[in-house]
DNA sequence: TGTACATCAGTGAACGCGCGTTCACTGATGTAC
DNA sequence: TGTACATCAGTGAACGCGCGTTCACTGATGTAC
């Protein structure tokens, strides 16, 4: 949102300052987001920093809302991957994903965002105060959407296909992201974190697996004798 | 560990300072487990500490190791209550929990101890490195369990059953503790923890009883059209 | 039973550090006439 | 086109704070003879 001017002192210190907490968060998660490191990295003195963000508090905010907008844009390059591969494994009847399809691609995504970037993804999730800041355009990737509602549109496209009902779409939302979420965190930032990156991945791929099949009523990952 | 002896100078210097954390930890959470904050609230100077403690570190994860005891007791009230509503219900034929009121029993108490302490919540599973220490006995409930083994006795039980193959439980185990760990999180800590109580407690047993469902094939909360 | 001694838990003061935030200011930019 | 002026982004130095950790020490406890 911040208007680049270009030719006064910094040029956008704001979106600067905003981009050096990114850089920080990634590499050591939301305590290394400290405003005197931040303003040292952009190379202008800490009081220059007040001049746009309002507080240390503000300046991690923004930063979580760019983390939480990466992390949407890696759910779309899922989505993206799973639709290519989809289409070239059909013989042409079947043309886009289905849900169960977008349904895993989300989760996969999801979790394999919080691999990838631990940091982010701390500061993404645990900085957010409430569901309103989810709505917030700042925290959406580039098909406007943030991950949240990224997994709400695969729900409905499920139930679009007759095989979830409309009702259930509150419980199964919750379920999966309770899911993934619970793994992303057990497995980026939790005791599962020492883990080799391959097995967690297989662990995240069963995770998924099994959620899908919980909310369309196919089990294969997980089920009775 | 520490042997009480009563009558040095202080008695039990090294406990005083992990309940004192632990303490901490319960009021603010994993950032507020301060060394000197601690020695302040023993009455002992900052310097005593260092001769129960190697660093600020391990007496944090001394902390953590009480913190997940304390959620295993929780977990074991509640496995304890689900027993008793059980053998009233019926009228006699079943006594004891079947394997899935006690799987639902552990889910429940899991987030039901996030949800009634998030600080100790926060300090047991973030502070953990691996899942090595869970098991350590000081991080065991009066059973000797930790929460997750008493997730696994559970699922051993829905085998026992034959609600579930063996070769199902470690897939069912990680996505049972990742459901119930995500929605805690999330409940607790995250985008969700300024929801009413009474809303997140619904949400928890909406949770716990599709994870059920998912585990044993039955499912009645999340379904398919 | 009494004295000398070793042990070691806790003292009191200080170290260097980095933090968030505020002070009165300077100097580059854009604008009005 | 040139000068006077208002704006406001950034300066440089300092504030008070609390942290983890270390210094050489003191003084209470338990033990050997």
């Amino acid at each position: 949102m911040a208007t680049a001017r270009g030719s006064y002192h910094h040029g956008d210190l704001g979106a600067a300052l905003v981009d050096a907490g990114v850089a920080l968060a990634r590499e050591a998660g939301a305590s290394a987001v400290v405003l005197r490191e931040v303003t040292r990295r952009v190379g202008v003195t800490p009081r220059a920093a007040y001049r746009h963000v309002a507080d240390r508090d503000a300046l991690l905010r923004a930063v979580a809302r760019v983390a939480l907008a990466a992390m949407a844009r890696t759910v779309e390059e899922t989505l993206a991957g799973a639709a290519d591969g989809a289409g070239a494994a059909s013989d042409g009847a079947v043309a886009a994903t289905d849900g169960a399809t977008a349904l895993r691609a989300v989760g996969e995504g999801y979790v394999r965002f919080a691999l990838d970037e631990p940091g982010l993804f701390e500061v993404a999730l645990f900085a957010m105060d409430d569901m309103a800041e989810v709505d917030d355009p700042a925290a959406a990737g580039a098909g406007g959407r943030s991950p949240y509602h990224q997994l709400q549109d695969a729900l409905a496209r499920l139930v679009g296909e007759g095989r979830l009902a409309a009702d259930a779409v509150e419980g199964a939302a919750l379920t999966c992201w309770s899911g993934v979420h619970g793994y992303a965190t057990l497995a980026a930032l939790g005791p599962l974190r020492s883990l080799p990156r391959a097995e967690r991945d297989a662990g995240a791929s069963a995770v998924v697996a099994a959620l899908v099949g919980a909310v369309t009523g196919v089990r294969d990952a997980v089920g009775p004798a």
